[in-house]
DNA sequence: CTATTATAGACTCATTGAGTCTGTAATAGC
DNA sequence: GCTATTACAGACTCAATGAGTCTATAATAG
């Protein structure tokens, strides 16, 4: 029962992108030194976060990635999801029956109710506050 | 960000614990034909529980396994927590700090959201409810 | 002493997470 | 149209973990 580290950087990535000037683009490479990992991993995560349309990408030398709109609509679970999918993460399976299994619904319920709260909780809550990490490292606009 | 099998296993094993008459003592032999599955992997699984302090064993002919007292109380958290462990399920690590980490924070408060709501819900809610998968399959009490 | 039960630990196998490497497609500027 | 720069896709490696088996040991009742 553990979140991937891929949500963990997802979740850096965005909230650095929700800190930045609406409407900047920035490529991976100045993503990836400033988080201090690969390009090419960070990659694949940054596509997840394009396919789930929270962010948007061109390429071409001016190219890079950026807030496709809402900064304020942007929640927990949004960046989680895009990650992790929303696939359950119970599964009853003993014998045949999915449905009618009682501990299901009840674990369904309390995922339900985590879901709910990590889609009220915004990632620009935390954008005005602080990103600690940051001010450790050179400016990663040049 | 899935809970094991295991977990699966230990939430149907307590549920009928719960919904024996108070004191009963059942061997693994007869929890494993009921389930299905493996006497020695099932061990495992109850050996967990007895160290959490859910059910308690004797060993010896007429040993077995029993509910510890409080039916009332038991709740889904317990079992989940007996197998799963009491880890966060998610850890920072970017950087060094894993303290003041503002990400940290909401993803602690939301796991701390599905705790409260697994610790409120409890297993004898479902125990007079039905077990169906129990009907279809021979008298587990010889 | 023996049968029955729980317990522990080593072991196998398949899956998944985490990350790298290489190549391909698309875009801007010349 | 050529080139540099970027995103994208897929194959690949490595380690860790889940899931389950097997064997041996300890404890209890008769």
């Amino acid at each position: 029962m553990k979140y991937s580290q891929a949500t963990n950087y997802a979740l850096h990535t965005m909230l650095y992108f929700v800190s930045l000037p609406a409407g900047t683009t920035i490529g991976v490479q100045q993503l990836a030194t400033i988080q201090r990992l690969s390009p090419t991993y960070l990659s694949k995560i940054l596509t997840k976060l394009v396919k789930a349309g929270l962010i948007e990408s061109t390429p071409g030398i001016h190219g890079g990635y950026k807030l496709v709109k809402n900064n304020a609509d942007l929640s927990f679970l949004d960046v989680i999801q895009a990650i992790e999918g929303t696939a359950t993460a119970f599964h009853c399976g003993a014998g045949l029956q999915h449905d009618s299994c009682l501990i299901q619904q009840v674990m369904m319920d309390a995922e339900q109710q985590l879901e709910e709260y990590l889609k009220a909780r915004k990632l620009v809550e935390l954008a005005e506050g602080a990103m600690p990490w940051l001010s450790t490292l050179e400016d990663p606009v040049r």
